[in-house]
DNA sequence: TGACGGAATTGGAACGTTCCAATTATTAAG
DNA sequence: CTTAATAATTGGAACGTTCCAATTCCGTCA
């Protein structure tokens, strides 16, 4: 029963031509005759043939693997990248390698290392927390494409694919002032990553344009999660002036909120104003439906997939710098679609 | 600056030694000196040499990658699932090559195709929906190894790793029946497959067993959502006798659930008792903390990794079906936490 | 000194594909 | 019927590694 491996020899002889002529018909050449690649066809499902893929890569020394490398695959957020990235990847005849560093460098180091082992033609990398340009030099220097997303590294010199988080925090923050608040937090996530600074810039600065101070007390970070949400709520309402309202770092750290105002029997919506960022699929369908910076993670995996294909087919390309817009999606969390309904009503 | 690729040729050269000899240090051979070792070692470094594993598989004719393939990445227990295979893949010294079916068995062909194409030694599957013992057969008799993990097929002739579906729902609907719930909803999922079947009849034979009779209207099927979830609960609302409890069929339903509860004005865990079923990461943090069925994704992928380590280590090992045991874990949403409190201080 | 044995090293063949240049078959034109 | 042009097919080399059998090295013992 231990089976031989079929290869282009055996369905060559089985159909009576040449390898060089089943090889031909592997890669959909238009030069062989028709009746002929009908016969090849025949003898490979009839010899249940299986194409060998390391034997064609080693020869054209080229893959048709992309990698993918998240940061945290268990932040929905970076599932449904890894999604987006997939559709688009596999429907130009790729296919994907994914890996999960948990946000440790080590990993990331070799799961990049073995992708490459594997001769990837790019490489799509969230990068890890504390990830810097060095990390990325040798791979830079190989040639191969690589895009960047979600988090840009200074200096690496490659593409990058991030959301314009400063546009979306000012916007969230507007839109809370507008709606009558004044004490407004910000809530969660980790200050020494990129995001996390040019999301609390944009609060800043919308803040500031709109008269009111800096309140530092009320920048509190946490670990980006549901449970991260929970404590820096917790953290919040310890102040002597609580805020009314916040601006949360991502939607994890929202629906965390969320639970912690409701541990306090306070609700959100009504009692007090929150909005999240990223626009996860759950956002739409809690309750109270989730305001939102809409990033469209999905989308953005697909953008970042294109990008990568249009390098890949370029060779060498010069890098760029794409920043995505994001839009500010009002529900029901923050309080403002039912004034606005009042509104419409007395309008 | 288009650089050759460097090979063990060059190695060998740059430290005075033939090929064979570098390829013995590249798998760590215990036959060469020392201090070739480090010559080689030090070339490698110098030349910046990365290993070609196309040509690696080709020559032994296997690979170190073992292939999974989910059916819905985007749902948070799947992702959970993949770390955990991940984790124990890696550190054996393998790499995983990560595939999203969404659901379609179209896809899932191709996936599986390609994983073969890339000579994977091994197969875990999550098998999307309605995938049929006839479509896994030319996989199993290649001889590769598979695990099918979370769903079972009958007669796929291939090692399972499920979870004890029944027991679950028994326990959990006895604990519900215990808490003095008489009409109790079994809510959310798709009646086609086989993990709502035998969570189903769980529910209804802890239900008979407490001579309560098959009160079948209470069973409404819905997406495997959260917005399944919300759908579910209004249908049951609309009954003319209302259940007082649900057992979900999964937490994602379960939240939905809570969702619907609430836009009702009904808070869970104090006007209606709640049960998800799988325990992923976020059901400890929720506001109420969900009582659900614990399925430990993670560990799930951790032992279906290792099961199937073991038979690529085995050569062809008998099939073998664990269904991996499931417990209890009482938080608030089913009202129970709150009583077992009382009961503490009075007693 | 020579023979022996274990440790370390080595050249060449092989893995299954693709590419190239060359060959053969077919058709069209004169 | 010959020649040219085009279409279809082909054998052999090459890709970078591992494996095998063979060889060299080196210290030890008689």
């Amino acid at each position: 029963m231990a089976k031989e491996r079929v290869t282009v020899i055996d369905i060559a002889r089985a159909a009576g031509v040449s390898k060089s002529t089943v090889s031909l018909v592997l890669q959909g050449s238009s030069l062989v005759n028709e009746a002929t690649r009908a016969k090849v066809n025949a003898a490979i499902r009839e010899l249940g043939y299986v194409y060998n893929r390391s034997a064609a890569n080693l020869r054209q020394s080229k893959s048709k693997i992309i990698g993918i490398v998240v940061n945290d695959l268990t932040n929905s957020f970076f599932a449904e990248l890894a999604v987006g990235v997939d559709a688009v990847v596999q429907s130009a005849g790729f296919v994907q390698f994914l890996a999960n560093t948990s946000e440790k460098i080590e990993r990331q180091r070799e799961v990049i290392a073995s992708m490459r082992e594997h001769g990837v033609s790019g490489l799509i990398i969230s990068p890890a927390r504390g990830t810097e340009a060095s990390d990325l030099a040798p791979l830079v220097e190989s040639g191969i494409p690589v895009v960047l997303v979600v988090r840009d590294i200074a200096g690496a010199g490659v593409s990058s694919l991030t959301s314009d988080n400063h546009a979306g925090a000012v916007a969230a923050v507007r839109h809370l002032i507008e709606r009558g608040h004044r004490r407004i937090a910000f809530l969660g996530g980790f200050a020494d990553t990129a995001v996390f600074e040019s999301r609390v810039r944009g609060y800043r600065d919308a803040l500031l344009e709109a008269g009111l101070g800096p309140q530092s007390e009320l920048v509190i970070g946490s670990a980006p999660s549901r449970a991260g949400g929970v404590t820096a709520i917790e953290q919040a309402m310890m102040l002597k002036e609580r805020p009314t309202a916040a601006l949360c770092f991502n939607d994890a750290v929202a629906f965390g909120v969320c639970d912690g105002l409701r541990a306090r029997r306070l609700e959100p919506g009504a009692d007090f104003a929150v909005i999240g960022f990223d626009d996860v699929i759950e956002a739409k369908t809690a309750v109270p439906a989730l305001t939102t910076v809409s990033v469209d993670p999905q989308g953005m995996g697909e953008r970042a997939a294109e990008l990568l294909l249009k390098q890949i087919k370029a060779g060498r390309a010069e890098p760029e710098a794409i920043v995505s817009s994001v839009r500010l999606v009002v529900r029901q969390s923050c309080g403002a679609a039912a004034e606005r309904r009042m509104k419409e009503v007395s309008s």
